[in-house]
DNA sequence: TTCCTTGCAAATCGTTTGCATAATG
DNA sequence: CATTATGCAAACGATTTGCAAGGAA
């Protein structure tokens, strides 16, 4: 059986996780992260990353983006903005857009289901890859 | 180097795959067409799914879904409509209701590259999984 | 001391790929 | 005949997990 409520205790590691995300607005990958990481504590290990990556996410301090590249990316901003991800350097940006609003009315308006959420983000070329 | 323009050969087992994803509504996933086109032709091995998949959804003919869960699911409804992935079962539902037009130029007012598309779908608790 | 967290390595899962053979045009 | 497609199995990349040891409350 699975007793306890799983009392989260601090670590080090977790700290320094989320101190990363913090600093980068490009939503890293759990392997950029580790790399990254690594350099202040060379002991960490990826497991230990992926662990805490979804731990934070779990609990809502980050979150977890799956945008059909295969890879998961991780964004500190916690915020509801929308996406972009380059279909050919594969690099992720922030969208300066409204919220869309209603989308999920319009949704439900038909459906027999109960609807939590929804997860929308747009692809193509960013400007770098344009540009040359 | 990589000579010719790769033209297209019949196979039968390209034309059971097609056939069997146009009997279903449900999306299902490539282990999921295996099993079901392997009834028909018990020779037939995951990798020729897979392949065949990946070549029918290259050409336009099916419609790879990716919502999210890791794995990725096929449809053979090609024209531009949403879905919701249960949460709880994941199960994969069309949704009736009109397409976000706009969306897109909403999204590019402010942004610099080029967008091509965007990937909607919407998340929470199917009938099913609310009923019991 | 209790229980969570770590590091390490092995395992898992979905998907892709190399290769020799079979099928298609 | 030239070339694409197949079956098989091994390879792959991302992520998860079991376990013994370490660290926080």
């Amino acid at each position: 059986m699975k007793g306890g409520a799983d009392i989260l205790k601090h670590s080090k590691q977790r700290d320094m996780i989320k101190a990363f995300l913090m600093t980068r607005k490009d939503h890293p990958t759990a392997d950029t992260v580790y790399m990254n990481v690594r350099q202040l504590n060379p002991n960490i290990s990826l497991g230990t990353v992926y662990r805490n990556l979804t731990l934070l996410a779990d609990i809502g301090e980050i979150q977890r983006l799956r945008l059909g590249d295969g890879v998961d990316h991780f964004d500190a901003d916690i915020s509801p903005h929308y996406h972009f991800i380059c279909s050919k350097c594969g690099s992720v940006i922030d969208l300066e857009m409204e919220e869309l609003t209603g989308i999920i009315d319009n949704a439900a308006a038909r459906f027999k289901g109960h609807i939590d959420g929804h997860m929308t983000y747009f692809y193509g070329t960013c400007v770098d890859c344009i540009e040359e």
